[in-house]
DNA sequence: CGGTATCCACTTAGATACTG
DNA sequence: CAGTATCTAAGTGGATACCG
C-alpha cells in the first residue's frame, strides 16, 4: 500500500482522505515485507479482537469476566480463544494471581496500546461515515 | 473508543501511540452510534475486504479478472461476494460496459479512498512492528 | 469476460458439562 | 473464577459446471 493511485480522485477527495492519515506510508517496503505483513493483518482483521483491542483502550485493566461481560455476546470460548491469540502475539498481556478462587487481569501491552492508535482512525472514520454507509446500503437495495 | 485508559502506560508509550493517530477520537459519541459503528467495523473487518481495499488503492481502476490476479489466493466466488458487499455499502464504484465480451471495472469511492485512508495508519503499524509480533509469537511458543 | 448456481468438505463458534 | 473438553448446528469457502 503506497500512495494512492490519485488519478481518479479529485484534490478534494485526497485532501478528505489526507485527514484520516497518521503520517504517509513508507515510500521503499520490501516486497517481501509486504506479504507479512499482509498475512499478519488478516490476522488481526476478525470481529472479536477489534472488540476487545478497543474495550482494553477504553478500561485499562480487565478480569476475564469483567472482559466478558463488556464484549456483548462473545461467548466465553471465544473470549478464551481470541484473548489467547492476542496475548501470543503479544498485544495483551495476562496477570495471574495465584488465590483461590483464581484472578486473572488483562491489559494491553504497549505493542497493543500502538495498534489501537492505529485502528483509532478507522473508528473515527466509522463514526463520520456510517450514515453515508446506511445511504448507500439503502439506495442498492430499492434499486432492485 | 474515547481516550485510552492512561493509568498503566508511561508517557513514552502514550507519546508513542499518539503517533499512529491522525486525529484525537471525538470527545461525546452518542453510545447508540457506537453500537452501529462496531457492528459496521466487525462487517469490514474481514481478510478479503481489506486486502481488495488496499489494492484498488495502490492500482485505482481494475477489471474483475485483474483484481482476481492481484489478489492472491482469492477464489472467484469470494472476490464478486466480497466485491459486491463493497458496492453496496459505498465503498467501491462498479462500471459495467455493455460490450461482447463483457467489461466490468472496479474502483474506489470517495467514502473507499477515506476507509483507506484510515487503515493506511494500521498498515503502517503492521510494517514497524512486525517483527516485535514475530518475536512474541516465538518467545510464546517456546515457554511451552 | 464476468459472473451465477450447485454441491460438498471443512471450519467455526455456541451450548453444555466439567475442573483446578 | 477462569478456564478446558466435547459435541454439534450453522456457516464458509473452494471446486465445478454452466450462462448471457
Amino acid at each position: 500500500m503506497g500512495k494512492p493511485n490519485e488519478s481518479v480522485f479529485t484534490p478534494e477527495e485526497l485532501s478528505r482522505a489526507q485527514s484520516y492519515k497518521a503520517r504517509d506510508y513508507p515510500k521503499d517496503v520490501d516486497p517481501g515485507v509486504e506479504d507479512v505483513v499482509r498475512g499478519m493483518l488478516a490476522g488481526f482483521a476478525d470481529k472479536w479482537t477489534v472488540v476487545i483491542l478497543d474495550t482494553l483502550w477504553d478500561e485499562g485493566t480487565l478480569r476475564f469476566s469483567e472482559l466478558g461481560r463488556h464484549v456483548e455476546g462473545i461467548s466465553q470460548k471465544m473470549l478464551t480463544q481470541t484473548l489467547r491469540r492476542m496475548e501470543r502475539d503479544g498485544l495483551v498481556i495476562r496477570t495471574l494471581y495465584p488465590s483461590v478462587p483464581p484472578k486473572v487481569e488483562y491489559r494491553l501491552s504497549s505493542l497493543g496500546l500502538t495498534l489501537g492508535a492505529a485502528f483509532c482512525n478507522v473508528w473515527i472514520w466509522a463514526v463520520e461515515n456510517h450514515k453515508a454507509v446506511q445511504a448507500a446500503r439503502e439506495e442498492f437495495d430499492e434499486k432492485d
